[in-house]
DNA sequence: CTAATGACATTTG
DNA sequence: ACAAATGCCATTA
């Protein structure tokens, strides 16, 4: 069962437009701690899937970062949905980031 | 309750 | 500038 902590992240993700990308860092900025790490976590678990887009959940380098069932798997849904990736990297990391 | 873990981020060598 | 080490916070064993 999801806790406080996890819910406020994944409604926070849900606001993140299809075309743009965030970062854990940023997400847990959002929701008012510094819990990156933990995010995450709640990521890995993600109960509310695909309803919460946790593969437009990148690091704050612009790397892609990792994800459960398989990076290509999270790349092909963000080719799919207008982020264009390059060997693990967001292309215009910059553009596509979106910021609350 | 204490210890270990992780889909990260930042600071050091 | 790059690789390696250290720090972070919540969750789970």
């Amino acid at each position: 069962m999801p806790t406080v902590f996890e819910e406020k992240i994944y409604l926070t993700l849900r606001k993140v437009p299809r075309d743009k990308v965030t970062t854990y860092g940023e997400l847990a900025r959002a929701v008012g701690t510094r819990a990156y790490r933990a995010v995450g976590n709640a990521m890995n678990k993600n109960p509310y899937a695909p309803a919460v887009p946790c593969h437009r959940v990148v690091c704050s380098d612009g790397r892609i970062g990792g994800f459960r069932s398989g990076v290509d798997k999270k790349i092909s849904l963000l080719k799919k949905e207008g982020v264009q990736v390059k060997k693990g990297f967001v292309l215009d990391f910059e553009k596509k980031l979106f910021r609350f």
